[in-house]
DNA sequence: TAACTATATTGCAATATTACGATAAATATA
DNA sequence: TATATTTATCGTAATATTGCAATATAGTTA
């Protein structure tokens, strides 16, 4: 045991649960809201704006970039990340139809 | 090391992260589904619905109460679960306010 | 080419998560 | 009270995550 049981669920739910898992460490949020927050995606300071050691930032940008939330491609000596915009919007749709069928809902007891 | 270093990002960043983490389990995102599909928030029968023993769907409700997305009441003999709307609320929005964001975003190199 | 800079990978220790059998706790019903 | 029903907790094994030092890789510049 130990390992989730990915086969018992539906394609959307696990891409859903993947994302949402890769956003579920609040370093992968700073870096996040760091990649947005700057208005060009040229970015090699992402290491200089976390406090955490550089492997590090490097293996939480692979899990992003793993999950699709960000992408990245050379640009000289640095590299260049930024955000999948279609990540995202696919993340917030996903809750905004959820917000939708709740406030549609009638009985609530909780 | 293993633990996250927590007190080295905002409250609001490791609440979020709190609660996309919550929400990054496939059996987790079902759950929730079924929850939010059922009209009433009496149910009795999550177990039944999910490929997963009892105690193990028991484990990622409490993971999902502590996360505060979902709030529970003792119901005769069930137990009566349901969606904290506030909650996936503040998550969509967060989404919603990074999707605007992007969108006023000149540059894009990727 | 050699030194420098930026990012990735490897290897490992500490900790967390996932899953489930066994069992407990709590309430309802015969 | 005894039994059934429902959910929670405990204990434990398998696996995953987190973090970093050391090192590798790749491009740039002197």
């Amino acid at each position: 045991m130990g390992a989730t049981k990915t086969d018992h669920f539906s394609e959307e739910q696990n891409r859903l649960a993947n994302r949402m898992k890769a956003l579920g460490h609040p370093a992968r949020i700073a870096i996040m809201e760091h990649l947005i927050s700057v208005d060009s995606c040229i970015c090699g300071d992402i290491v200089n704006v976390l406090p955490l050691a550089q492997p590090t930032v490097s293996q939480h940008l692979k899990e992003l970039k793993n999950a699709g939330l960000i992408k990245g491609s050379i640009e000289g000596t640095a590299i260049c990340y930024c955000v999948d915009k279609d990540a995202i919007a696919e993340l917030q749709n996903y809750l905004a139809k959820t917000t939708l069928q709740l406030e549609n809902k009638e009985k609530s007891c909780c």
